[in-house]
DNA sequence: CTGTTAGCGCGTTCAA
DNA sequence: TTGAACGCGCTAACAG
């Protein structure tokens, strides 16, 4: 077994000492050019790599961030992924993932273990410890920036989606076919982006001078299941002719439960959603929905948090990117619904 | 600032050497009850974590693995994300996750990355870069688990499902359900995953004595847009009654193409689908489709990855987890559907 | 059962 | 422009 050549092997080779070699692969100092070839031929012959474990001990930057969240299978969480590496390995950094699945134990032993590992900063979403413990972290001087869900706590950056102006956009757009029996599938109570949805419907209501109707919100807790279930109980109750859905994930609940009771989308029922997850594009009918800047967040969030923890302090906690709404297929004029 | 206390304050504080708290801290050797109550109060007092950099760089181990794939939007592919950290942490290790958006150059750098991280191994799926590449990473030490979509090295240990079995069961179960004029909306043509369910489709009909008509079999990429693309030409050009798709994602494409023509699922088409993504169950109507033990397929590469890691060879290459159909509602008997 | 002594592979003074 | 020496924080012999 040929051990993995050092950068002491390098400096024998092309005859200089480990200094050089070291300031003539980071380019800190100045490499007479002669000496620069040897050490280059030298590290090409011996295919030398540096470690970056030795390296990071000196440093004391591993070039690792992590990104923490409940679970990578839900989509929306899935899509911030491209956006954190896109600008993490411009950095030279790669990313830890660390599922939790809303558990806060294992938040707690992730959290344990990424100081232990010394990575530079952690991305966090849907956290479930209380906002206090967040902030004693940082103290502690862990950089930690949140992205979409957000925690209640002043010391740490947030980017997100204008929620509430998302969920505006898609009670407006209802509104505008005519719909006023419009039924809300909200997320989780108590949960920020979910009261901030239900404002921005309550807004979109008020201003078009339709009264709000208690009986036409029901919790779907952001899952399909919930989503099926809440309309469910909503078409019974209600004289319902549009569902506004808090995200993609409990709209196809609701489509499902429409669908399920003999009424169709859109021609009975208009459905909008929150998110504009690769396969709202792709449901039957396509669904019409709030779309969230993925990548962008993702992205700011990451250049947030290297920015941080490479000691540049953010200039603002609060980055609030605009939502857009993508009109499909699962929304029609009520002119063309018949109503039930 | 207080800098974070090292394995040196502890012994300091407790009153011993740092090479006792070592072995205190590991369990390795034994230690005086007394010397050991004091060693675990000094650590709480201190609030002492071991520095993992320093220590990898003594034992040659990370404690850290990594995931090389190309999407991880992609739902399957999010969906082994929960046995692979339910097994490494078990371990004590972290996942890097690394998405290459098919691009071999991301592959190379994220590979060369990694090396230089002395990742302890990498789990890979989906790779585009060429067998010999791979192989030639193990030969250098690097231990390397392939799962799911498979490579043509026999230099790494593979685990996926039974594809062909899995195949052979979906269109086994529509001819059961007296469908004989059965469509394939294949993956992609060379890949072997593809092709294993294309051979399964065709066992299947084979022993049932069906005619294979070739006018049945169309690509759709394993994508939403391409199932739907592929069941349009099917559509036009033959007299079908039922789809078999590649994957569950290509199958709502499918069911978006059938309902477009004004067919209805599963009344004029039954449909199966391949994974038993969580959102097979949402769709209208719920997907018929064949189960993939993703968890377990997960759990396994990552068992045989840190044992490979350890030094412990695995037993055998290949390993094929077993796959089951899940009847839901996209599929019904031939006497309920009209002949078109 | 415990302490002393060496490094692990690198970046970084400080002189030269 | 370069090299010698030191130390990052830890584990691993080897004595005792």
């Amino acid at each position: 077994m040929s051990a993995r050549p050092t950068i002491y092997d390098v400096a024998r080779l092309a005859g200089v000492s480990t200094a050089t070699v070291s300031r003539a692969l980071n380019g800190s100092g100045q490499i007479a050019p002669a000496t620069g070839a040897a050490i280059d031929a030298a590290v090409r012959q011996l295919k030398y790599r540096p470690n970056t474990v030795a390296r990071s001990l000196v440093t004391k930057s591993t070039q690792t961030i992590a990104l923490l969240l409940p679970d990578i299978a839900n989509p929306f969480y899935a899509a911030l992924v491209s956006g954190i590496q896109e600008r993490a390995l411009a950095a030279g950094s790669a990313m830890l993932l660390c599922t939790t699945e809303g558990d806060p134990e294992r938040e707690e032993q992730y959290l344990s273990l990424l100081r232990a590992k010394q990575v530079d900063g952690v991305l966090v979403d849907g956290l479930v410890l209380p906002p206090e413990r967040i902030t004693e972290l940082v103290r502690e001087g862990l950089p930690i920036v949140c992205l979409d869900r957000d925690i209640d706590s002043t010391s740490v950056p947030l980017v997100q989606v204008d929620n509430r102006l998302g969920a505006r956009l898609a009670t407006e757009h209802l509104l505008a076919l005519g719909h006023t029996r419009i039924a809300h599938v909200a997320g989780a109570p108590g949960l920020r982006i979910s009261d901030e949805r239900v404002k921005g419907y309550r807004d979109a209501l008020a201003a078009a001078g339709v009264e709000r109707d208690p009986a036409l919100v029901a919790v779907g807790g952001f899952t399909e299941e919930g989503g099926y279930e809440a309309t469910r109980s909503l078409l019974g109750a209600s004289q319902l002719t549009a569902v506004f859905a808090a995200n993609d994930l409990s709209a196809l609940g609701v489509m499902h439960a429409i669908a399920e009771s003999g009424r169709r989308v859109p021609d009975d029922v208009s459905v909008v959603g929150f998110d504009d997850l690769r396969l709202a594009g792709h449901t039957t009918p396509p669904l019409t929905t709030v779309h969230q800047p993925a990548f962008e967040i993702a992205q700011r969030a990451t250049q947030l948090l290297l920015d941080l923890a490479g000691g540049r302090a953010a200039a603002q906690r609060l980055h609030l990117l605009e939502p857009q709404l993508v009109v499909r297929g699962s929304t029609c004029p009520i002119r063309l619904t018949k109503i039930m």
